[in-house]
DNA sequence: AATGAATGAGGATTCATTCAT
DNA sequence: TATGAATGAATCCTCATTCAT
């Protein structure tokens, strides 16, 4: 049946790997749009071409997916800062560009800032997944803190709150307004986190 | 038991105006601490002291009490507002300290910043909500906006951003740390808020 | 207020009698458009403009004022056999004749005969209701066989089978008809009825 | 326990073939003692002696079930019918017989003639229903009314209706009459129905 | 590894009925 | 007499999860 163009046949652990990613990219899709409670495991799999049985071959709860959600979001935003702030910048202009770039990666997926939402809510709720939020979190929160905190250094002025604080702000400024996006319109992504940036930085000179 | 100072038997109206009154601050509670999927007509009446068709008694649907809320909300937050911005400030000076007494309010309750966060949610996903949530919200973002406006005005330079933009940016900003709130302990209030608020001054001259 | 034209205000018993009268118009249309089990009382009070309550003031139960239907609905019947048997007819053309009138009123309204089979199932699945059911439905069935009996009489000739089985099978006939009319679209109301009929005392020469 | 001959574990699809049938069987039953309305899926499911979620395994709402029942209720008349009409009669007498015996088939069941009822009024208050039931039910009709033609066709004479509104009579006659049945007893069952198709025949002489 | 029938608890909602006004 | 808020049980249906296949 199968030629030398054939599609390579998938080894066993590459098609459980393709059924768990599908999964993935299937609950993350459902998360978004219906929140993490609106979305039934049913149809997780269903829309994942997959039946029940299939989800807990893979995960072992609906708990367990949304985990499984929150490390990539947190590895995918890990990996945009470091490629974003990989050439160790020293001049404030520099440093100020590369800020600018993040600012923009942020809110550009509307979807990715939804499921932050939606991972933020479910931490509120179940004190099991808010420990492993927590030290995810923690640890993304201080990176970006430390390129602010580097910034003011180099402006040789005190910065205006902790960079920690900043860093949250800056993060709770993208996530409320991607709660405000389908909403409203009015919104050019990483922008406005530009201007209050800006904002930061005079106000400190 | 009875004294001559009785609490006097309640009319059937007052006995209804408690009724309703015990179950929105119920359905209040759990659409904060559960979410609005999350909390169930049974426990919302439950959690009030009545039965489950006491709910219907008093309003059409689970929507329709999230609609009271909002509307609630709504009035709240414009009546904080006007109390605020009511004394017709002239001078720079004055209009800066009714923003931070604004701020203040702002994330004061976090609980109340949370149904905030529901009322928006759930517009996502019900377009008949949608709609009535636009219309207060729209209302209330160009009240505040108009406040920034005048601000910029006095200031005798050009805001960094519309009055609009800048108001839902706080409103944002406010939003998103509610929703770090139980997660992360580093919030004083509206004070990040005042932080950005003069950045945008000191930016603007 | 009043004036010599005036609407006169009714009396108590009047007013009563009218809600009465309004329940009972209510629910009849309701019983027949949704079936008993179909039609609420919250529906039938609010069809007929009045509360819950003014319901019950009125009946006891759901069962009860089907029994006032039921009476009005025999009632009904009854006078109308009266009228169209009231001649006295000796002659075989009169009484083919009357039953000719006689066949045409049935099911002539619709509304009133599928009023019949809800009442028939209603019998079927309440004893107490059952058991008046069958007193004014057995007294019915023996008039029209009366009739019958006189036709096939007159004729000198035995019915091909027992006057009381005849009516019993013409009331079948309208009701079966009945149940069919809404789904499908060829029948003059009592049009077959009168083919039976001339069948009947064809077979019987 | 067992025995050489023991019974062999059901595979997947008997296992579920069975709850299925098992469904069908009390949800037939329930209609017909307590009426579409009155049967609730937790008494089919309990009465299956299965839970509420197996029945939504198997239906997917309680419309769905008696669309199944509308299926097998039309397919087992079009058995009896094409059972009786086989031999290909063509003889008069024959023809007669034949239909005598359909006739004696016709109300032999009162339960299946009660759920030809629930079956009725139903389609006449949900239309998806009925538009299923309109296409099942004028198949059926114009079935026996080919038979009713053929009939008068050996005759020679002229039918004194159309075959299909004959059709509709004759079953109508069988539905009104089980809707007396639990009322009253005095029925043979199919035999009325002969004494009026027999009375059909001399009128046409 | 994947299936999907079956479970049992819980979801929103409607019901007949009661009773203080 | 008439009101309609409140009850509590019952309605249809969906859920996360289990388990034999």
């Amino acid at each position: 049946m199968s030629t030398t163009t054939a599609r390579r046949r998938l080894t066993r652990e590459e098609s459980q790997a393709q059924t768990r990613e599908r999964l993935i990219n299937a609950a993350q899709h459902l998360f978004v749009s219906n929140g993490y409670g609106g979305a039934s495991i049913r149809d997780i799999a269903n829309n994942a071409g997959y039946s029940q049985g299939a989800f807990y071959s893979n995960f072992s709860s609906k708990e367990d997916i949304l985990l499984e959600l929150l490390r990539r979001h947190m590895e995918a935003e890990a990996l945009q800062l470091s490629t974003v702030m990989g050439n160790n910048a020293q001049q404030l202009e520099q440093i100020l560009a590369e800020l600018e770039a993040w600012a923009s990666t942020l809110n550009q997926d509307a979807d990715w800032c939804m499921l932050s939402i939606e991972l933020q809510l479910h931490a509120k709720r179940s004190p099991t997944f808010a420990a492993e939020y927590q030290k995810v979190w923690g640890k993304h929160r201080s990176e970006i803190g430390s390129v602010i905190s580097l910034l003011f250094e180099k402006l040789g002025r005190p910065a205006p709150a902790s960079p920690d604080e900043l860093a949250a702000a800056f993060m709770a400024l993208s996530h409320g307004l991607a709660l405000q996006r389908t909403t409203d319109r009015l919104d050019p992504p990483g922008r406005l986190i530009m201007v209050f940036l800006r904002g930061l930085i005079a106000s400190a000179k």
